[in-house]
DNA sequence: CATTGTGAAGCGTTTCACAGCC
DNA sequence: GGCTGTGAAACGCTTCACAATG
């Protein structure tokens, strides 16, 4: 996240940044700002900040940024589509190596400039490419046999979109994207917002004081709780 | 995610599940559960464990997902066509009650079932829908307008894909899915492991003794740490 | 007697507070 | 004087361990 932010920086032509001003962009405490830079090592300088430029570097360095690293996407349905013809993965030094699906309807397609081909060509695919990343965009009954598969393939890494668990031999890395998931957890905030609602028309009607819980000024502060 | 596996469980008609069981599926510790569950109250039996469709039943209360809560998605380039043409979401409590966006040569094209329309009428779609969740599907640059877009219409939670820190009043909750950030994260993985080996190539050859750091036997316990 | 519910310990992360340094 | 780097305290989540109990 602080690359991201300090790549922008960079862009708007900003050369130094204080631990304080990273954490007001990045909606952080300032102390956790040179804590977790401080284990890339000291790069910063005292009375002065950090240098944006240099930060951008060593982060990438330590983040293994200095490469392109391919990616294949298994799955050529809605999500997987999308996600091929998004540019931003390029962009990010995440190219999209190919994108398979099981589906001969959907082989030889092409979506987001790629053409799809069978599953079966995944370990040719992953080996040409020397691809290490694998993401799952499947429906949950085939994520399983999809991981199982880019597994075999030799790619060590997944980003699973499916919304099931993935089960995959140690020293292979999964990470889990579930929209659902997301959703439901605003939900829940929704859900206790028009609780508190309901508690605070009673408070009121029964002429009670309480304790304020509304909305408070929009400070930096404030807001930064509002993501929490 | 409980959720999730217990739904998944009552179809295959599990009626009761353990701790241990449901620790198991979610690759989590069985305390861990046992005090998750305890938050919502004591919906178990000593002794014999949980009853699986009564806690679908209260976890669903708790989340506030008693009843659907539709979603307007802001954005209809690649990714708001994705979601609004992925199934997924209205499956699970959360329709798509609008897309719209700000390009006039999108506006009237059908994508997944929903006339895209122009972001102007973000206000009217909230209003007659009673929306409370906006996803924000727009280019980086565009992603801050779409949320105070979304927060003026009277939404108070934002489902963010855009690669920035949205800021917002109090009161209003977001959630940043960043999938550069989640492959970033994988690299950073990878990048380790390519060092690792390079390393024990170095004690390979020097014949010097090492603990062992590569795969061991592929237990339940290991492909738990796997995922960490 | 198997399994829950939960105090208490353990542990990693965040924040404070200030010495160190430019 | 201003800001970094970092021990130490605070905090919150996870795990242990066991009393409670159907």
């Amino acid at each position: 996240m602080y690359l991201q932010i300090l790549v922008e920086q960079a862009d708007s032509g900003v050369e130094s940044i204080s631990s304080e001003g990273l954490a007001e962009l990045a909606g952080v405490n300032a102390a956790k700002v040179r804590k977790d830079l401080s284990y890339l090592g000291s790069y910063g300088t005292r009375g002065v900040g950090y240098e944006v430029d240099y930060l951008v570097y060593q982060i990438r360095r330590e983040l293994g940024l200095d490469h392109d690293w391919p990616v294949v996407i298994v799955g050529a349905g809605n999500l997987g589509q999308a996600l091929a013809g998004y540019g931003g993965f390029g962009e990010r030094g995440f190219p999209v190596g190919g994108i398979v699906d099981i589906d001969d309807a959907k082989v030889d397609t092409v979506v987001g400039g790629a053409r799809v081909r069978h599953i079966d060509e995944l370990p040719a695919i992953v080996g040409a490419k020397n691809i290490s990343i694998g993401v799952v965009a499947t429906p949950p009954g085939a994520a399983q046999d999809a991981a199982d598969r880019l597994v075999r393939a030799g790619v060590s890494s997944i980003l699973n979109f499916a919304p099931v668990v993935l089960s995959v031999p140690a020293g292979v890395t999964v990470r889990k994207v579930d929209l659902a998931v997301e959703l439901q957890i605003l939900s829940y905030h929704e859900q206790r917002r028009s609780e508190q609602r309901r508690t605070n028309q009673l408070r009121a009607a029964s002429g009670g004081n309480m304790a304020p819980v509304g909305p408070s000024p929009r400070s930096a502060e404030a807001r930064r709780d509002a993501s929490a």
